[in-house]
DNA sequence: CCCCCTTTTCCTGCTT
DNA sequence: CAAGCAGGAAAAGGGG
């Protein structure tokens, strides 16, 4: 009997992970499955894919507008923070330290070419928010004030775009999230309230021939490593500490840096915090740990570095333990090629090194670290909880050449590891899972 | 091409 | 009601 006939058969599932292993056994290539999709849990950003599904509303070219800070008039503030937990606390100035540096966020996401993913929500009115801007600024916000993570239930909010959560009253938060949905809900209205929108100043890369040129030209003719830092101007390293962002790209596991339009390759794996780059463009990387690369295993097949999958797990250079690192061996390769322009989709990593790293950008770096889209529940264990489920499964499809992967799939594949070991069930809990006897490397 | 195993796809039914 | 979970069934992928 039939139980049902495939309605829909999907193009190109060709490339499983190439050179993956072949001599592996199978139970090993399917741990380094498994391991692969973990990966892809821990680098932590939602594929373009996912944005744009998700924005059918807003047409990107509508994004013109953009908070900037205007004078907070202290009646104005609400004292949500006194009726909450003393972990939350509001005042006047963090409200205007915050407003102000969202405005000075803007300016420089503005024109960054989709890279500023986790603050695009900074860049819109909220009623324009998709539910991926939802949740970030619900995770952004509960960073800010430190949020006891295992109360603050992120996920509540995913299936929210601005426009609904504009609507929502009161209660409406609180339901969504008993602990801090009043919180949220007062954050949300004076988010509203004290920002104005004005039309965007693009930032125009090429303005200082100074700054570009000089970067571009020492691009052109050293490596990274080459390169005598102290030579750029101030100016430079400004510009750079601005611009970072929307010029670093490394969608397709190649580092590459935006120069007047035309991306460059270069080496960054062995550090790029010694130049003094502000975390947030680290923050870029698929990996975030040493540098860049592997996430993407056909590139990386394509170079010729047949290690795209685990190495290791660390979480050493994140301080809280929600924080999975998985680096891979060094690329030995790719310096200075010239490549052109193309519009690739963003792929991004948002692992980030330490606060103190961060110049003048104090939240990025602990924004970023904060919107994982899984979580370690019980990290001794192997216990981990997927934030975003979706933007999960996208990862993993991403993985396997398949645009077409649902959480409804992955989940089916995840079932079928129970009964060999790979995943233990945890029972009752939603989107919870548990690495098995039979799993290795999630756990340093 | 076949064999075999895993993953994907789709579904029904049930739970939260 | 929506989102997840459990598995059955069958097709697709992919290595050997």
């Amino acid at each position: 009997m039939i139980h049902y006939m495939h309605k829909n058969i999907l193009p190109l599932k060709n490339s499983r992970q190439s050179a993956k292993a072949k001599q592996l056994e199978s139970f090993e290539e399917e741990f380094t499955d498994i391991q692969d999709y973990i990966i892809e849990m821990a680098s932590v950003c939602p594929p373009q894919s996912l944005y744009e599904s998700f924005n059918t509303d807003f047409d990107g070219d509508q994004d013109l507008s953009f908070y900037e800070p205007r004078d907070v008039k202290p009646e104005k503030v609400h004292d949500f923070a006194m009726e909450n937990t003393s972990s939350c606390s509001m005042d006047n100035a963090n409200l205007l330290d915050l407003t102000s540096q969202i405005g000075f966020k803007q300016e420089l996401s503005y024109q960054d070419n989709g890279q500023g993913e986790l603050l695009r929500w900074t860049q819109k009115h909220p009623d324009h928010w998709s539910t991926l801007e939802v949740l970030d600024w619900a995770y952004y916000m509960a960073d800010y004030y430190q949020l006891d993570g295992s109360k603050f239930r992120g996920e509540n909010y995913q299936s929210l775009t601005g426009s609904m959560m504009s609507r929502m009253a009161q209660s409406d938060f609180q339901r969504y999230d008993p602990e801090f949905g009043h919180m949220f809900y007062d954050l949300f209205q004076q988010l509203k309230s004290d920002s104005k929108f004005i039309e965007p100043s693009p930032v125009d890369y090429n303005a200082d021939p100074d700054t570009s040129a000089v970067f571009a030209e020492l691009l052109k003719n050293s490596t990274l490593e080459e390169m005598d830092m102290s030579e750029i101007s101030d100016q430079t390293s400004k510009m750079l500490d601005n611009n970072l962002v929307s010029m670093l790209d490394v969608s397709d596991g190649v580092p590459k840096v935006n120069i007047g339009g035309t991306w460059y390759d270069f080496e960054v794996e062995d550090d790029l915090s010694r130049f003094d780059i502000p975390v947030t463009a680290i923050a870029m990387s698929e990996n975030g740990d040493h540098g860049y690369g592997s996430g993407d295993s056909d590139v990386n097949s394509e170079l010729g570095n047949d290690h795209s999958r685990l190495a290791s797990v660390s979480s050493d250079f994140c301080s809280d333990d929600e924080s999975v690192v998985f680096s891979s061996p060094p690329k030995k390769k790719t310096v200075n090629r010239k490549r052109t322009f193309s519009s690739t989709s963003v792929d991004e990593g948002c692992e980030v090194e330490d606060n103190k790293n961060i110049q003048g950008q104090p939240f990025m770096g602990i924004y970023q670290r904060f919107a994982k889209r899984y979580k370690w529940e019980d990290k001794e264990n192997g216990v981990f909880r997927f934030v975003q489920s979706e933007a999960v499964a996208q990862m993993w499809g991403r993985k396997k050449n398949n645009p077409g992967m649902t959480y409804e799939k992955l989940s089916r594949a995840m079932r079928y590891y129970y009964k060999r070991g790979i995943l233990d069930r945890v029972d009752g809990r939603r989107l919870v899972y548990k690495f098995g006897p039979n799993s290795h490397g999630w756990k340093e």
